[in-house]
DNA sequence: GCGACAG
DNA sequence: ATCTTGTCGC
């Protein structure tokens, strides 16, 4: 396990983190398909936190698409960089997510993230944004709908409905991957597109709601960060 | 102006 | 996110 630090030029307060979102939105590619399902890798992170113990542990787990088995797995331990504002989801993310993905001896390939991507207030989410710092094709995958609103879509797994913004754009989608079950949140986050991210969570989700990367990456944060109370204690 | 709001 | 046991169901 690796202990990191935060990014010395990380944003101290909200003004400079806003500012910062505003100059790498410009960056992000929506034109790309991105690599093609049930090949290659794909990885799922994750991040559990420690406010009362300032500590954040991240997880990376590294997938062979077509069998879904895990090929690697890192974490990363640190302080918290960043406090939770909606909106701003990512810098409380991003540096410990970083640390996990750097330690990992092969290629992330698809990276998988717990929240969203352009489905964002300034289209610029933590998946676009961990996307747009890596280069990596990115998604998000979310629970819950965040400030977009949606119709109900069909009951069997695959169906979906847009993720609409105020103005009438779909940002994401609203995709069930289980029978009857309430629906997760997808939406592109780099060098992917909307089509390809909800194909991609569909192959990933067979088995339950969340998308099996995303599983693995929050059991694995959970120990670490268990690990890391242990430690400190 | 106040509250809601990914994790 | 996190505080948290048992329990209903496939």
């Amino acid at each position: 396990m690796r202990i990191i630090e935060t990014p010395a030029d990380w944003p101290a307060d909200e003004a400079a983190a806003l500012a910062v979102q505003d100059r790498l939105r410009a960056r992000v590619i929506l034109d790309e398909p991105g690599p093609p399902v049930g090949e290659g890798r794909v990885t799922g992170v994750d991040v559990a936190y420690d406010d009362e113990r300032d500590i954040v542990a991240a997880a990376a787990v590294v997938l062979d698409a077509a069998g879904l088995d895990v090929v690697e797995e890192a974490t990363a331990v640190g302080r918290v960089a960043f406090p939770y504002i909606p909106g701003l989801l990512a810098f409380r993310e991003i540096p410990a997510v970083l640390a996990a993905l750097s330690s990992l001896s092969g290629e992330p390939g698809l990276v998988v993230c717990d929240g969203y991507g352009v489905a964002h207030p300034r289209r610029f989410g933590l998946a676009s944004h961990l996307g747009v710092l890596t280069g990596l094709p990115t998604l998000g995958v979310a629970k819950n709908p965040f400030v977009f609103s949606y119709d109900a879509p069909g009951p069997r797994r695959g169906d979906s409905a847009p993720l609409l913004a105020e103005d009438g754009e779909e940002v994401g989608r609203a995709l069930r991957t289980r029978d009857g079950v309430k629906p997760v949140f997808v939406s592109a986050g780099h060098r992917v597109t909307l089509d390809a991210a909800c194909a991609h969570t569909l192959h990933l989700a067979r088995r339950f709601r969340i998308p099996e990367s995303t599983r693995r990456a929050d059991t694995l944060c959970r120990a670490a960060l268990a690990a890391a109370r242990a430690a400190a204690a």
